[in-house]
DNA sequence: ATGCATGAGTT
DNA sequence: ACTCATGCATA
């Protein structure tokens, strides 16, 4: 009865707002930074760094790309903005707890710094070709006919609380140098079973090599997959299953995130979270099946429906140019190249950061 | 299944 | 301003 802990339902509307072409609608406080964000930017730059070449050459060859393979489409802006704002008579509202916990792990990554200025007069769209796709589509592969093949996932979406279901798993305990202690709340608790968990000691959540193993983690979510697919539910429905656990920290989880754990695209820390939790709905549904089950909730109200910003090919390219030589950008040339490319800047800020985290993530699963 | 986004907690 | 965990909106 005290345990509650509400998110800031924060509803900064702002009336009118110089939105520009692409996206983003949704009633947050967005706005309210993005007001605050401007980039004088003067592009008169000198010529004489290298970097200016590196960065130019990056790009032609990134653009380059774009052109060969559409010439034909548009050479114009490349504005993909779409509009959605169709009345959703549809959302449940499921409150959710949040619990923060911090748990470390250990991993590193070091980063280059930021050497010189690599941003300069971005050339336009020049010619040449290549042609630059990672992108792990590693998805599940199929995802089994369960959630997400088909698309028939009846996600129960809430209007645009935020509730993070689970508190903040590892946050970036990796930091490896701190002698941070997770203040015990890491998921993990119930006899160990398929892996053969060894439990430290009395009671306590031992995180062993057997639970931090990947092969493991991947044999579970293989299993995981096909169970649930064996009872009927749809990823959304775990998701939303899990705040009935009641299990303190833990609400619901969206369909992204239960579609990631099983196709194996989040992040070795946070799989290892989650697996305690996905098994023991795994159990628990299991077990509830043969007796009864309910689903409830049909309540929703109509709320504002956030827009998603789509970044053009031959935008994408270029940005995966700067990527290739400056994964990390300062402010500056965030905001340098935000201007070239007809960007926000935050949306470029937010396309290097989870560019990063794509690329930690598929470094990792690739060394093991 | 994924791309772009928000936010808490760090640095 | 970054990292990480997650999510909404989409393809």
């Amino acid at each position: 009865m005290m345990s509650m802990n509400s998110k800031q339902p924060h509803f900064a509307m702002h009336p009118s707002l110089p939105e520009h072409k692409y996206t983003t609608l949704h009633s947050s406080s967005e706005a309210i930074r993005r007001a605050c964000l401007q980039t004088p930017q003067l592009q008169s730059n000198i010529f004489a760094s290298l970097d200016e070449t590196l960065l130019a050459r990056a790009e032609a060859l990134a653009a380059v790309d774009i052109a060969v393979s559409q010439g034909k489409t548009h050479p114009f802006k490349p504005d993909a903005t779409y509009h959605t704002m169709s009345t959703v008579p549809c959302s449940s509202t499921s409150t959710v707890p949040l619990a923060h916990h911090h748990h470390h792990h250990h991993h590193h990554h070091h980063q280059n710094l930021e050497p010189p200025d690599i941003m300069d007069h971005l050339t336009s769209p020049s010619l040449a070709l290549m042609s630059s796709a990672h992108d792990g589509t590693g998805g599940g592969g199929g995802g089994g006919g369960g959630g997400g093949g088909g698309g028939l996932i009846s996600s129960s979406s809430h209007p645009h609380s935020h509730m993070h279901g689970l508190g903040h798993l590892s946050h970036q305990a990796m930091s490896m140098n701190s002698p941070l202690t997770h203040h015990g709340l890491l998921p993990g608790h119930h006899g160990g079973s398929q892996g053969g968990p060894g439990l430290t000691n009395a009671g306590l959540p031992s995180i062993n090599d057997s639970d931090t193993d990947p092969r493991e983690l991947e044999a579970f979510a293989e299993r995981f997959k096909q169970r649930r697919i064996k009872l009927g539910v749809t990823q959304a429905d775990v998701g939303g299953a899990l705040a009935n656990l009641k299990i303190p920290g833990v609400g619901s989880l969206s369909q992204s995130t239960i579609c990631r754990f099983e196709s194996l695209t989040l992040s070795h820390n946070n799989m290892i979270a989650l697996k305690p939790i996905l098994q023991a709905w795994l159990e628990e549904a299991e077990g509830a099946q043969r007796e009864k089950m309910s689903k409830p909730d049909i309540f929703n109200g109509g709320e504002k429906k956030r827009k998603r910003t789509s970044i053009a090919a031959p935008e994408k390219r270029s940005l995966e140019a700067y990527f290739a030589v400056q994964p990390r950008p300062s402010s500056e040339k965030i905001a340098a190249i935000a201007e070239k490319l007809d960007l926000k800047k935050n949306v470029v800020r937010v396309w290097f950061c989870n560019q990063r985290q794509k690329q930690k993530r598929l470094k990792f699963s690739a060394a093991h």
